[in-house]
DNA sequence: CAAACACTTGAACACATATTCAGATATAAA
DNA sequence: TTTATATCTGAATATGTGTTCAAGTGTTTG
């Protein structure tokens, strides 16, 4: 095991008193972030962003979907962080805010791709 | 940028034909894996679990909600291969399958632990 | 066998969430 | 200034989700 998954999973509750369980609120907060992710049309917006940052406009189109949806699901996704933009003229380009959003996905995919036992 | 984290990049959206975007099955696999981990009370048994295999009544306990809340719950995260079970009596004893929920939930703490721009 | 125990299941209800639609804001063009 | 463009917002609606409650299965104990 790595270091890092082990202090992870010290954090996650191995060497925790008493119980080991996350707080409430830590849990909560995780919820919140994965649950951003538990939608497919914000996948298929994080995903057309991941080759070039576009327009609300040009997203809409990408991810065929109204502009509304997609405005309405990149507030969502601004609030956690993980898209960010910049104002240009009447128009609002929006890109990736950090890689992590990779690394999730690569390590979800390996879940999903692992062999049933 | 990594070699795991180019991959992953080309992989989400980069490198593929006219738009990179997720097809609309692979955005609806990765929403239903991470709508899982959109619970907080699911997150509070993967984190008992984390230190030891625990029986439903057990974790029922440790999380404080009901036996039928927790199986029911128990289900989802077996469907989506989180956790594995072995049945001893009329007790089952359930545990954690692999780390890539370790993983994931690093990946999301420091994600949510960046300092705003 | 009957009773107790550990867990699971299905239906019903309460709550959350994603989209649509209409309208608002803000910038650019005419 | 009027009109068009690009995006955002709020309310309403439809759909999805988590818990409860009551009943069911399977196992052990007396």
């Amino acid at each position: 095991m790595s270091n890092s998954e082990e202090k992870a999973l010290q954090e996650i509750g191995a060497n925790v008193p008493v119980s080991g369980i996350l707080s409430v609120e830590k849990a909560q907060r995780m919820a919140e972030f994965f649950g951003v992710l538990g939608d497919p049309n914000r996948w298929r917006i994080l995903s057309a962003l991941a080759s070039k940052e576009l327009r609300v406009g040009e997203l809409a189109k990408a991810v065929e979907m109204s502009e509304s949806a997609v405005s309405h699901q990149l507030r969502v996704l601004r609030t956690m962080r993980l898209v960010s933009y910049r104002k240009r003229g009447r128009s609002v380009y929006y890109c990736l805010k950090d890689n992590h959003i990779f690394n999730l996905y690569r390590e979800a995919s390996e879940h999903l791709d692992e062999p049933d036992d």
